[in-house]
DNA sequence: TGTTTAGATGAAGGAAGCTTCAGATTAGGA
DNA sequence: TCCTAATCTGAAGCTTCCTTCATCTAAACA
């Protein structure tokens, strides 16, 4: 894919009428579909076209090039994700540190596990569309909720909230990676999952005031 | 690029004379340059013969296709990466957890920024390259060493050492990924560093029989 | 019903870049 | 020095796809 200048990456013009919704609808679907089966390698604007059953001058009225509509996709199932994490991250204000962990790896593994095949396609696709920098506005955007989250625990917190989460976000997105990459990733979610809690409860137990011995013995050498 | 099918990846042809070593040598060097310089997207085979000064036509005498020039190139960069982790762990053998995990989190980042842009230039193009899978045999061999080295310390696990590795290993490679996608990777470098040694040893202790309330209270709920 | 605007069509232009191969050049050994 | 095998060369074939645009159809509206 040609690396088109940065402008003109948004939808070209807005539906109007009802039966141009549905037709950006088709597109949007249909590119998913059309990921899953064949790859990005053979991804075509044409082949997209065809399965939405439209043709492709259609779908250039709507996108401007192909990386803005790969881009909309991976938008789209990004925001599903980060509204899920926002919500649980509001829910849980004001409870332990312990129950935040818990909810907030849950939540986080299951929205990106709903869909495993669509999210580890939409990861083969994303540095082609400048990935990074739609994850990162999207990531701001979690690290945002759950710091607020970690804010209004009633254990107070030994450091920057901040800095917490730059360490749990990744974790999570890590072994998510990890997950949608793997064979089965049914098989290894639930023993994972529960890891992946104790993994990030421990930290946060350890960042609460209540410390434990490991901050000295690490910084003795 | 097309996907190629899987066979044939490897070197087409071995140097025997010292000036094809000199080649090939030329040539893998060059391919980073111009992922640095035009990035992946203006990333030609003739481009990189240009800049190693040989023909393309020597190019294609030593790797089949493209795809296998950027595999090359990317499986060379985890081997230095890798093989620093191994020694590091053999070393580290029959030291206290808080040790182990100092020196494997401070050797797997340092091995990563070593060389940060080409890392990150490496990042980008390994979706397009089959990435996932060599990245995936690296891993393994990391993730035996590090388990091999837990195996072997004092303090007895209170679990398998292969799901500590697999916390460990995705949350070191979800730091070192922010790092390279970040702006100023060495402002950052030193405070993320510290923060992960901490992270990764709050959890080995937790997983050490000694272990605090953690475990009590996440199961509670 | 006639007019205007929105939406849809798809053949074809054109650019890009991977890869080949027939022939030239160089190194090593007899 | 001569011969053979290794290595190098780079113009051009070929394929693949993105994207456009002149034209057609359908909806909204008067």
């Amino acid at each position: 894919m040609p690396s088109s200048p940065d402008v003109l990456l948004e939808p070209r013009k807005s539906p109007v009428q009802a039966r141009s919704t549905a037709s950006v609808e088709a597109i949007l679907h249909a590119t998913i579909q059309v990921l899953l089966r064949v790859g990005k390698e053979r991804l075509t604007t044409t082949r997209v076209a065809y399965r939405a059953g439209v043709s492709v001058g259609t779908l250039y009225q709507y996108f401007p090039n192909k990386k803005s509509l790969l881009q909309a996709v991976l938008k789209r199932h990004l925001e599903g994700v980060t509204q899920t994490v926002e919500r649980v991250c509001r829910e849980q204000k004001g409870n332990s540190l312990q129950q935040m962990g818990k909810a907030l790896v849950t939540s986080f593994l299951e929205a990106k596990m709903k869909d495993v095949k669509t999210s580890a396609a939409l990861y083969s696709v994303s540095a082609d569309v400048d990935g990074a920098r739609i994850v990162q506005q999207i990531a701001e955007r979690i690290n945002k909720a759950v710091v607020e989250m970690l804010a209004s625990a009633p254990e107070p917190l030994t450091k920057d909230p901040r800095m917490i989460v730059s360490m749990i976000q990744p974790a999570m997105a890590g072994v998510t990676r990890i997950l949608l990459e793997s064979a089965a990733p049914e098989k290894e979610f639930e023993t994972l999952q529960q890891e992946l809690i104790f993994f990030v409860c421990s930290y946060l137990e350890a960042c609460s005031a209540g410390a434990s011995v490991v901050k000295k013995q690490i910084s003795r050498r």
